[in-house]
DNA sequence: CTCCGGTATGGCAGCGCTATCAATCGATCA
DNA sequence: TGATCGATTGATAGCGCTGCCATACCGGAG
């Protein structure tokens, strides 16, 4: 140490307004030449904020969660704060786990994937203490706060799309994850209302990929016959379905119309382009980040926060 | 606490083996009772273990990094370390600031991308006296260890590649990112040594996308003229390629052959396939791990680990 | 010249755990 | 039978910081 007492550097570092300039330009000047690094470990335990944000999320071999969670990792970055990873893998199987021994880092929030959660992980995160917020889905029960969406409206809004474009012989290319499933029923429901019932599905596992694309659409027009229109649960998938489409001689859209699903930078230019849902993926992960420095600054934030989604027509249909 | 020294629940928890199975069995019927959930901010100050490894990569949106991470967060993750994610971006800018913030945490281990890092990050990481992962290159004097592989050979092979197909007019479409120069030295190199010198070059910025690689490929063709192969320096620039290709009606490979780098999981799945490099991205993230675990054991490991690279032919050469 | 209030700094205690060493106990052995 | 040993448990003392309160100091008011 050189001159003052721990508690001084302690505030020349945390809250700098408090010293003199002086005071504190000598102790930067110290750390600077000593080496010094702060042990945040032991700034922690005594203050009781770790200044560390627990992130759990499927994969992020997906860039659908990678963008989300680069966001977040950059804007908590930028107030002193770090993400703790935790993945969770297709389906959620790992979560309880994961977030058992993610709590014991004493993370200040949580962002987790999804608004189902067992019993046991509502009630550890309840016990925490500390702001979750549940994002890529929508409810009006969320543990805490949440940023997400309208599964349901995406799938009736596409169905409606398609139709309205008059297609009739529609098929889904389907990766079995839980809220790709609330869209196949808000897109079946708008379907039967507008009299499509009739829809071919070949379900995939997750998460859906170029490869799992093609054999859906093989599968599809192998075993169904005419189809006028393909909705896919991502653009992953989609990329796949248009690739089999060309493979087989089909032509996008006169033979074959293509939907996808979360507008991946790819999706404009394939060819042809792709049409889409654009979801703000970059927004889920900034506004959760915002949601969780504003209760950590005692400020007010909605609860629940709705991005909404796009449809987005290119050539593709 | 229900009967027991707080050191015997320590016990209990961490080295199970030096407690009476009665005792044990009745401290972890007290812990599932209770809710308790250990501090491991508390633990790690006080064994000056933090079980927190810290990854830097350049982003996680690109999943060739992706899927690195993941295979080290799991491995990690079995042994009960979590990992700190630290995005420092294109070019890696922010890799600096950032290892001093994650350094603060008290990491056990560091994972970075790349082998260029400045004097003062060199001298931190020595001073931290942690293992060090240096990935995704090679050199013979790595800060610590190492897990890559050499950039300069797989620019060689590629060259080598194409020329013993009969391709003579060569083009790159290449991001400006630190690794993927040093390919394209080893390209041209090898190149020259067969006889062909002419190579245009797209340059792009990083991280190359599939817009980027159909840009780049405009740029070439609009600016070069004849090219008869085109070496990509990601998969995704060349998709964008391939899909330029398509958009401007030539063939693949017969007007235009096609190269990438990575096999991304869609490189077989184009049409046409993808002949490209293959990296083994999860050896990557797992040897790492494996190499962090070994020293956490006190076990050897090889300081440097090359895990090669292999070229796939497959229909756009 | 004292008193007051505000600002800058320091002392003390403790965050929740674990390293270390000590204590206890029953079993084994000469 | 007493000494010895290994296995199990406990007491103590920090790990490196920050919250809280006390203290010192200063200028201005009375």
């Amino acid at each position: 140490m050189a001159g003052v007492a721990p508690i001084t550097v302690s505030r020349a570092i945390n809250r700098p307004e408090l010293v003199t300039k002086d005071t504190l330009e000598h102790v930067r000047e110290v750390i600077a030449r000593s080496g010094y690094v702060p042990n945040l470990l032991a700034g922690g335990l005594a203050s009781k904020r770790s200044r560390l944000v627990a992130a759990i999320v499927p994969t992020i071999g997906n860039s659908i969660f990678a963008e989300a969670v680069e966001c977040l990792t950059d804007r908590l970055g930028e107030a002193g704060y770090k993400v703790l990873l935790g993945l969770s893998g297709y389906p959620a199987s790992r979560e309880d786990e994961l977030l058992a021994t993610v709590l014991s880092r004493r993370p200040d929030a949580v962002f987790l994937t999804g608004i189902t959660h067992s019993p046991e992980s509502r009630q550890r995160l309840l016990a925490a203490k500390i702001p979750v917020v549940e994002t890529w889905d929508l409810t009006p029960t969320p543990i805490d706060m949440l940023v997400g969406f309208s599964h349901e409206k995406v799938g009736r809004a596409v169905a409606n799309y398609l139709i309205d474009k008059g297609y009739r012989h529609l098929g889904l290319v389907w990766a079995s994850d839980e809220r790709a499933a609330i869209r196949r029923r808000g897109f079946e429901d708008a379907a039967a209302e507008r009299g499509v019932t009739d829809i071919k599905v070949a379900i995939l596992p997750a998460p859906g990929n170029l490869k799992l694309g093609r054999e859906g659409l093989a599968k599809l027009l192998d075993e169904a016959g005419d189809l006028d229109a393909v909705f896919c649960s991502s653009d992953a998938l989609a990329q796949g379905v248009l690739t089999e489409a060309q493979a087989r001689g089909l032509a996008v859209p006169g033979d074959l119309a293509i939907m996808g699903f979360g507008d991946l930078e790819f999706a404009p230019y394939t060819y042809p382009s792709l049409s889409t849902v654009r979801i703000d993926r970059r927004a889920i992960g900034l506004l959760s980040a915002e949601a969780m420095l504003a209760r950590f600054g005692d400020r007010p934030f909605e609860k629940i926060v709705d991005i909404g989604f796009e449809i987005v027509e290119r050539a593709s249909t």
